[in-house]
DNA sequence: GCCGTTTTCGGCCCGACTGTTTTCAGTCG
């Protein structure tokens, strides 16, 4: 791999990657996630280096477009390298000179710009300035007084009359850096929603119950569901702010109030493994839906509805959206347009509305969603979950019962393969000896379907854990990547694509592999996987376990453009595991996924149907 | 750096809080 300056964030110690004197230099095609990186670098750069800072804006407007996408940049390049800046140009945010940086680095492998301000700028700054409570400004004057480059020179000079004489740093400011570097280095990552989420519940309930509350709500991240929760954000109207205000900053697990205002608290909350940061805000009841938008965000939401707003003669903050350009129209008396909830704003700026997770900052206002997204309660089969046959703690009747609990109609039993030595996989003895088991709890249940499973392996080459003749005994068959999960794009590709062609499955489960904050799993060509799963008509999982979300929202919404069914299940070892549902159907409304869309939620003739089809 | 139904130049979202300041800059979301 010779992408020169630009980190490559996959398999750069994998053996053969590097090229020898012998061996011609053969480049793999640059993934967006690479680009992204490269546009998300040069805006901190520029930030450091104290650039103007509509074009550091514009960078990090481009890292995310082009993260988000849903395409391949490099095959839009490739099919006609000639217009091929003209047709980045029509991507929203990116203008002539981002599409002919893209265009460099595609054919060459680097980008001039990039690896100039890399060159600039030490890397270690990047990570001062990652410091919560210092900015651009502070960062970039430590550097050029001091020549901080890294939080251990940050920490080695803190102590120093140098530092103590640089603008604006105070005692008070020196101990909140010291301890935001402490806090940091145990909190290296944003907290993954299926942790976030229990506790945001329980502090929900907590505000909501106490005395004087109107109304309450969490937003933020959490609110438009995504993989992993910056901070937590509550919404609290209350006729004694003050009183929630109180409660908020001695909350249990509180280890440190932030700020403690009038309108505005907030606190460093650790809760067992869990430490994240809290905010409060205490808003007027008329105006609760103003704020709910404005704090569920995402900021660049915010950003295109306040701009909406402007040009019909508007203003949008916090506080409502009120006619005409004024400052702080709320402090004037003036009467909002609308303000009490979220349905009106967008009505009143002609718009539907929106669901928390569309809020992205894409397209959602240009062209706003049109059928209804997936709810919990569409989901009406589990095709992938586990029995003490394999690595699961329920019994074939436990399990069945937890799908009836739930109103299913179907419930698949999908134990581990061979290969799955430390899952207790089934050899092909012991798979067909569980077939009969399940068969016989099946002619027992009357009123729901037990299904007779696999989750089977896909191997390094792309070949299946059992025979073919071992797999046409099953109602179902999920294939799954669980090793060699380092291998290279190409291999992965191919990989994947062997078993999507493969007759016999029906559902690729958890595609990539990864593991939130934990690992990368496999990068392959998802947008070939999404033409083959379409031209095959194999579903591809979003496998709703908080540690995976596998598939991930753009991913969803790619294959859905190509397309390809998607099957959306818990991969439930124990009974508690069907409550991360939740998780999985957040992601999917996230993809913009309508109910059609998913094979479980399809009436259970429909899908068994298509489950037997193609066998 | 991007963008255009007031625009190809001159704009570019809005407010709260803290800490360091004597009126506000920096940071955050």
């Amino acid at each position: 791999m010779v992408l020169v300056g630009v980190s490559r964030g996959h398999n750069t110690d994998h053996a053969g990657d590097q090229p020898t004197r012998d061996q011609p230099v053969t480049r793999q095609p640059v993934t967006n996630d690479e680009v992204a990186r490269a546009f998300a670098d040069m805006a901190t750069a520029l930030e450091l280096l104290g650039a103007n800072r509509f074009r550091t804006a514009s960078n990090s407007r481009v890292a995310r477009e082009i993260r988000d996408m849903t395409t391949n940049l490099a095959d839009l390049v490739n099919e006609d390298p000639a217009t091929a800046v003209a047709r980045l140009c029509a991507l929203p945010g990116i203008g002539k000179g981002s599409a002919e940086k893209i265009v460099e680095l595609m054919e060459t492998g680097a980008m001039n710009e990039h690896q100039k301000l890399m060159a600039e700028v030490p890397r270690g700054l990047f990570d001062v300035l990652d410091v919560p409570g210092i900015g651009p400004k502070a960062a970039r004057v430590m550097w050029q007084e001091l020549e901080i480059e890294s939080v251990d020179d940050l920490m080695a000079q803190i102590d120093t009359e140098a530092f103590r004489a640089l603008p604006r740093m105070g005692e008070k400011t020196i101990a909140n850096i010291k301890e935001a570097v402490a806090f940091r280095a145990q909190t290296a990552s944003r907290t993954p929603i299926g942790q976030a989420l229990p506790i945001a519940r329980e502090i929900h309930e907590a505000l909501a119950a106490l005395p004087g509350v109107e109304r309450a709500a969490y937003a933020g991240s959490l609110r438009r569901g995504e993989e992993t929760i910056g901070d937590l954000d509550f919404l609290v109207s209350s006729s004694e702010p003050e009183a929630v205000a109180e409660f908020f900053v001695n909350a249990e697990g509180v280890t440190k109030v932030l700020a403690h205002g009038a309108t505005k608290c907030s606190v460093r909350l650790e809760r067992g493994r869990v430490a994240i940061q809290a905010d409060l805000r205490l808003v007027p009841l008329e105006a609760f839906g103003a704020a709910l938008m404005y704090f569920t965000g995402s900021k660049e939401h915010n950003v295109r509805m306040r701009e909406r707003s402007i040009k019909r003669g508007m203003r949008l903050n916090e506080y409502g959206l009120f006619e005409g350009n004024e400052e702080r129209p709320q402090d004037l008396g003036k009467a909002p347009v609308a303000a009490a909830d979220e349905e009106a704003i967008y009505a009143a700026l002609e718009l539907p509305f929106i669901p928390p997770e569309l809020r992205q900052g894409h397209a959602e206002l240009d062209q706003p969603p049109t059928a209804r997204l997936i709810e919990l309660n569409d989901i009406k089969a589990e095709l992938h979950a586990h029995t003490v046959a394999s690595d699961g703690s329920m019994s074939i009747e436990e399990l069945a019962q937890c799908a009836r609990n739930r109103g299913y109609h179907t419930i698949a039993v999908t134990d581990h393969s061979v290969s799955q030595v430390i899952a207790n996989g089934l050899d092909a003895d012991r798979l067909r000896d569980h077939v009969d088991a399940v068969r016989a709890v099946a002619a027992r249940i009357e009123d729901i379907s037990v299904l007779a499973g696999s989750e089977v392996d896909i191997l390094a080459d792309g070949s299946l854990d059992y025979d073919d003749e071992i797999l046409a005994l099953l109602d179902v068959v999920v294939a799954s990547p669980h090793a060699a999960l380092r291998q290279d794009p190409e291999a992965a590709t191919a990989r994947l694509l062997k078993a999507i062609a493969h007759p016999l499955v029906r559902i690729i489960g958890h595609p990539t592999g990864r593991l939130i904050n934990r690992r990368e799993g496999l990068s392959p060509d998802m947008s070939a996987l999404y033409r083959a799963a379409a031209e095959h008509d194999t579903a591809l999982e979003l496998n709703a376990n908080s540690q995976r979300l596998d598939l991930r929202d753009r991913h969803v919404r790619g294959a859905r453009e190509q397309g390809c069914a998607i099957a959306l299940d818990t991969d439930a070892h124990r009974e508690e595991n069907f409550d991360q549902l939740v998780y999985g159907v957040l992601t999917a409304r996230r993809a913009g996924l309508e109910p059609e869309g998913c094979i479980n939620t399809w009436p259970a003739e429909k899908l068994h149907t298509w489950l037997r089809a193609g066998r």
